[in-house]
RNA sequence: GCCCCCAUAGCUUAAUGGAUAAAGCCGCGGACUUCUAAGCCGUUGAUCUAGGUUCGAUUCCUGGUGGGGGCACCA
């Protein structure tokens, strides 16, 4: 619809002269404003040399009639031009909606293109950071995005198995004698490890020798704990994927790629790459960036050696990809500027397609910060446990497990994906646990609530249907038709918090609509249209959670 | 020192250059013997600062202040 105004209004401009349209037609604010809203009078009157109003006048002369879904076109402000749709449209809409749930916010605006899309890679051999939650959360927004564009999406974990991390995690199990196969045990043994790697210098060297030893494998032993640390962290992190809904199309880990970056990068020495101080390094500076060393001078490969023999290994399993993304911390956003363009210079097929970067913020407590490397202790998983406590006591009419835990997997994601990506968040517990307002439980309890009057409506022999609509639609409808587009937006923007506003603003307006009006009412004539109506709220809400990765369930 | 990001109500956050800046929390006050009260209704309250561009600026540009991140052998 918004596609069909468009249309016509850069149509009209044109034949009133204005060469290069340019203009926005967008849902007003305020519903006073009609369906849809545009500039473009505003926008062109300069260049025509008349006032707003009166290229406004000429606009809706001209589009008078041509639009066969438009009841009105008026003039609104100091040049606003407003669409109202006819009160059909909505019927279709709602038709369209019931008849085909799945399809209602798809597209195949992307159906070309194989989206490679990297996100949670975590270190192994410690819980899972916050910030990989947060990772993990926010990639996953990303891909149910591109997937509802009808992109073929991979989803691509990297975990960390190998350096100095891994390190640490080893000579702290050797020192506390923990046992490798407990996750929390491995915590601990990490806590150690960094503690005395900062703390005291002979420990530090030992660690330095473990890093060595675990890149060499020359000590059975040391190579032991790893192995049975890693294998610990993976099958929880797994346990971890399954509560969040996510799984992995492919895991690549750093270990495999070590070797491999290098060899890449020393190959490319006196092309790509440079000597210097005896490591070699990428000169950023040649395009406005700075240098970085890929291959130090001990002839080990950084993390940018290792993120291109990384990229070798994708390619490979994937050689129709055209757009990678990676999702990390903001702090890396400086890093990937300047191996991107590194690997634009190495790679023709990277230098083609699309290499993009989602920086997401840091997560902080408002009772302070949270580090695992500080010891102050709040896991991802803790968290996690933490919400489904609190769910398990505030779930009334089910009992069932996984309908805690998808509430509090609600909760949480809810919390980090209300916030545009890359901004900081700063995450309060006591909010997130309390489940009121705005939240991912508040939507999923709307969308319980509907169940549940559907059922009663079946009760009373009530069935849906948009045949005999009220005179006036109501404002929840209204708001059903921008649904695709908030989806489209969300996408183009990277925005996922836009599909968060948006099902919020939606389970608001019809839960105000269910205490206006009684929708199972075997008396009310309107009855079998006001179902239809909650039934497309409720298909809408499903999507959008969808979309968001939470989890819709039927009663709570 | 250089580079990047950020600054909105008491708090946590929204707002493709557009109309009266939108919510939730907190506080106060309501409605309901009626479909799920994790709900609904009412109410107080905000664009860091000085300029600039624009018909129009929270949004774009410049300076200032305050905060976060990054800047060669960590990831």
């Amino acid at each position: 619809m918004q596609q069909e105004i468009t249309t016509a209004v850069a149509a009209t401009l044109k034949a009133l002269g204005v060469a290069e349209p340019h203009f926005v037609v967008e849902r007003p604010g305020d519903e006073a404003h009609g369906d849809y809203a545009t500039n473009a009078a505003l926008t062109a009157a300069k260049g025509l040399g008349k006032s707003p109003r009166a290229v406004a006048e000429e606009l809706v002369a001209q589009l008078s009639g041509t639009l066969p879904r438009v009841e009105s076109i008026t003039i609104a402000g100091p040049g606003f031009v407003n669409f109202t749709l006819k009160r059909a449209v909505f019927a279709e809409m709602l038709l369209q909606i019931l008849q085909a749930p799945e399809e209602w916010g798809r597209s195949h605006s992307k159906a070309n293109e194989t989206v490679l899309i990297e996100y949670t890679s975590p270190n192994l051999f410690k819980p899972l950071h916050i910030g990989n939650l947060v990772g993990n959360i926010i990639g996953e927004s990303f891909t149910r995005l591109f997937e509802y564009a009808g992109a073929t999406v991979k989803r691509l974990n990297y975990p960390s198995d190998i350096g100095l991390t891994v390190a640490k995690g080893v000579w702290g199990l050797r020192s506390t004698g923990g046992d490798p196969s407990n996750i929390d045990a491995l915590g601990e043994a990490y806590r150690t490890g960094n503690h005395a790697y900062e703390n005291d210098a002979a420990a530090k060297a030992e660690i330095d020798a473990v890093n060595r030893s675990l890149y060499a494998g020359n000590d059975p032993e040391l190579s032991d704990l790893r192995a049975r640390g890693i294998a610990t962290s993976r099958a929880r992190l797994s346990e971890l994927c399954e509560i969040l809904g996510t799984h992995f199309d492919t895991e690549i880990f750093e270990s495999e790629v070590s070797e491999l970056g290098k060899e890449i990068v020393k190959s490319a020495v006196g092309s790509v790459f440079e000597e210097s101080e005896n490591a070699i390094v990428y000169k950023g500076e040649k395009v406005g960036l700075h240098t970085r060393v890929f291959v130090t001078s001990h002839g080990l490969p950084t993390y940018e050696a290792k993120d291109i023999g990384h990229f070798t290994l994708k390619e490979a399993r994937y050689p129709d990809w055209t757009h990678s993304i990676i999702v990390t911390g903001n702090e890396q956003t400086e890093y990937f500027k300047v191996l991107f363009a590194a690997m634009k210079e190495l790679f023709p097929t990277a230098a083609n397609r699309i290499l993009e970067h989602v920086p997401t913020g840091f997560l902080t407590l408002t009772t302070g910060k949270m580090s695992s490397r500080k010891g102050n202790v709040l896991t991802g998983e803790s968290l996690l446990e933490e919400l489904m406590e609190e769910a398990s006591e505030r779930t009334t009419k089910s009992h069932d497990p996984h309908v805690t835990q998808d509430i509090a997997v609600a909760a949480l994601k809810y919390e980090i994906l209300r916030h545009s990506t890359g901004s900081n968040i700063i995450f309060d517990k006591e909010r997130a646990l309390s489940f009121e307002g705005d939240s991912g439980p508040y939507l999923q309890y709307t969308h319980a609530r509907i169940a549940s009057v559907e059922e009663k409506a079946g009760a009373v022999s009530i069935a849906a249907d948009v045949g005999n609509p009220p005179v006036a639609p109501y404002q929840v409808e209204r708001l059903l038709m921008a649904f695709p587009e908030v989806i489209a937006a969300a996408l183009a923007e990277r925005a996922p918090q836009q599909v968060v506003t948006y099902a919020t603003t939606l389970a608001s307006a019809f839960n105000r609509f269910y205490g206006e009006e009684k929708i199972a009412d075997p008396a009310d004539p309107h009855a079998p249209y006001k179902l239809a109506l909650a039934r497309a709220v409720r298909h809408t809400l499903k999507n959008a959670l969808w979309v968001l990765g939470i989890k819709a369930p039927e009663a709570m």
